[in-house]
DNA sequence: GCCGTTTTCGGCCCGACTGTTTTCAGTCG
């Protein structure tokens, strides 16, 4: 497995963090290790071919000395210079930057002067007290870290999607090449879609050896609250167990490349989640893998409706009542047993979804497929490292007939957030290239007409309410989305004012990232969802779901209230380089989640119907 | 450690907010 971008950058931002730790005159350089890094996470090419190239130094804010090291990096999987900051530091000091308000430069300030190594130990300097007889510090700093301390404890031991997906589909990868392997697929929460998990759990079906097939009935199968039973690798007895316990013992080679897959994925991962891969008979794969993507709440429902109809319902499949049953060939066929309709991964919340499948109103739920432009983009204009040229092939590359593009206004001063002058600008240049384009005849993908790139901006709103440009400009562009980034931790009250002024705003179409959280780092701000949403719903503002996996805002719950008050949505992934216009899918995920259908959601629309929506 | 010249060192995306200060350091976006 080589060393890719994402690792490559975490690995050049930790040595920032610990140089800045570490304090003193090497600190200088920890802004250009993170440039560094904030380079190679958002190249499209992959490091290790620049590397291989000897291209390198072509990166932004990389010089000899870094290409040396990522070249390091790439070649050994490790970086000796890392390794020896890293052993000048506790590793639980680290930790501390998770906290809101603890910067590297502070953590250091409490190792060295408090003798503070990890979280355990900082709580109890903020409870004794001798937090806030440190410089800087006073009674709201320490109230901060105690608040900050409990929301890290809510959210420990899950970890956010945009992290268990990837090392999820890797583990698959690895499985299913191995012989014997038959089916292999994630389950539990990486399939259902969920924002975080704690367990990454893994299913695979495997060939029987000849002589070990047997009835699967009447083996006292696991129950769905007890999924353990059911053969969990090297997993305790059990009948069924037992068998699967069997057949990895006739095939050493999955044991073996399941412990290298399973610490390759631990190791990849930041903090301890489980990986639970479950091997089964081929012939249990499609009963297991139902039985092991459900919530409990999920498989709970369906046992009660099994059982209501004289059926139970296992690991194999639907039982019928004291007899044996041959095991279900498909998922479908589970759901179709029960009189049901299939249900989606995505809905198997047990948030009604049982019912709605008995009676047949399960919502034709948004595809991928259906989405047809990308509403929240950023280029080179501000933060972005897309082009407007590049972003045209980039999002013709993924069959859409138009995006928005997307960038910050002034006040996000680091940014480079544009000015009234330089917005007009660009949307200059943005029709220069529609011209072009209309030349070119149209977009063979839809063959609706020409491939559009639309002229809009991400306007700040700022901590007053008011929005960073003025109406007469935001009248100018075909798509507005207002979008706090400052003061995120203003009380409810004035959050709320902010953002329900801003959708009150004729020129305003829709509200960017509307809690403005950041998933396992930064708590949603305080607001009165509700309030924002009837307004939404009265203007007809629309609500983004912000699709980067940093972000999943507004969440699954939050939008299926919002439908339910009559709003409408964008699903948009505020991609600022090439590759990040991928994380659609996690946003089409999460707004499947929420039962949206394609009516719901803006950005299925053609072009012109998406223009009379937005009039 | 990078970069861009002022070619061999001195600056380093920028402004606001916060909690702490009594003039500012650190964090954040």
């Amino acid at each position: 497995m080589r060393t890719g971008n994402e690792e490559v950058s975490r690995v050049l931002e930790t040595v920032a963090d610990l140089l800045e730790v570490l304090g003193g005159e090497e600190a200088r350089k920890a802004a250009a290790y993170r440039r560094a890094a904030r380079s190679v996470r958002a190249l499209d090419e992959d490091v290790a071919d620049l590397h291989e190239a000897g291209r390198l130094t072509e990166i932004p804010g990389v010089g000899g000395a870094l290409a040396r090291k990522i070249g390091e990096l790439i070649e050994s999987g490790r970086l000796a210079y890392h390794e020896r900051l890293a052993a000048e530091v506790p590793p639980g000091v680290l930790d501390l930057l998770r906290l809101p308000g603890v910067g590297p430069r502070t953590a250091g300030l409490l190792w060295r002067r408090l003798g503070v190594e990890d979280l355990e130990t900082l709580e109890e300097a903020a409870r004794s007290g001798s937090l806030r007889k440190l410089p800087g510090f006073g009674p709201k700093k320490e109230a901060a870290v105690l608040e900050g301390l409990a929301a890290l404890r809510r959210r420990s031991g899950r970890i956010p999607l945009g992290e268990a997906r990837p090392a999820a589909l890797a583990l698959v990868d690895l499985l299913s090449a191995v012989p014997g392997v038959t089916a292999v697929s994630p389950a539990g929460g990486v399939r259902r879609w969920c924002e975080t998990v704690e367990s990454i759990d893994i299913v695979a079906g495997v060939e029987e050896p000849e002589g070990l097939q047997g009835p699967a009935a009447g083996n006292g199968p696991g129950d769905a609250r007890s999924p353990e039973g059911a053969g969990r690798a090297g997993g305790p007895g059990g009948s069924v167990a037992a068998r699967v316990a069997g057949i990895v013992r006739d095939l050493p080679d999955v044991t073996e490349v399941l412990q290298v897959a399973r610490d390759r994925v631990r190791a990849s991962l930041r903090s301890g989640v489980e990986v639970d891969v479950r091997l089964v008979p081929a012939r249990l794969y499609a009963g297991a893998l139902r039985h092991f993507t459900g919530s409990r709440e999920h498989n709970e429902s369906l046992q009660k409706r099994a059982a209501s109809m004289g059926l139970a319902l296992g690991p194999e499949g639907v039982l019928e009542k004291g007899g044996r049953s041959r095991p279900a060939r498909s998922e479908e066929e589970v759901y179709s047993e029960l009189g049901l309709a299939y249900i989606p991964p995505e809905l198997r919340e047990g948030r009604g979804e049982v019912e709605a499948a008995a009676e047949g109103r399960l919502p034709r739920l948004v595809e991928l497929s259906d989405i047809r432009g990308d509403l929240h983009v950023h280029t080179d204009w501000s933060d972005g490292h897309l082009s407007l040229e590049g972003l045209v092939e980039a999002a013709r590359a993924r069959g859409y007939e138009y995006v928005v593009v997307s960038d910050h206004s002034r006040s996000l001063a680091v940014t480079g957030g544009l000015d009234e002058e330089r917005l007009l600008a660009q949307k200059d240049a943005i029709e220069e290239l529609n011209r072009r384009l209309a030349e070119e005849g149209p977009a063979e993908e839809h063959g609706a007409g020409p491939f559009r790139l639309l002229a809009g901006v991400e306007v700040d709103i700022l901590p007053d309410g008011r929005l960073d440009l003025p109406d007469g400009v935001l009248a100018e562009m075909d798509v507005v989305t207002a979008s706090v980034h400052s003061a995120l931790r203003q009380p409810g009250e004035r959050m709320t004012e902010r953002l329900v002024g801003a959708a009150k705003n004729e020129h305003v179409d829709v509200i960017g990232h509307p809690t403005g959280r950041l998933l396992g780092r930064r708590e949603p701000s305080a607001l009165d969802l509700e309030g924002l949403f009837e307004v939404c719903a009265r203007t007809g503002t629309l609500l983004e779901i912000n699709a980067s996996p940093e972000r999943l805002d507004l969440k699954d719950t939050d939008a299926r209230l919002a439908k339910d008050m009559g709003c409408r949505f964008t699903v948009s992934t505020d991609a600022h380089h090439a590759r990040a216009l991928g994380d659609m899918v996690y946003g089409v995920a999460t707004a499947r989640r929420a039962w949206l259908e394609p009516g719901d959601v803006a950005n299925t629309r053609s072009l012109a119907d998406l223009r009379r929506l937005l009039r």
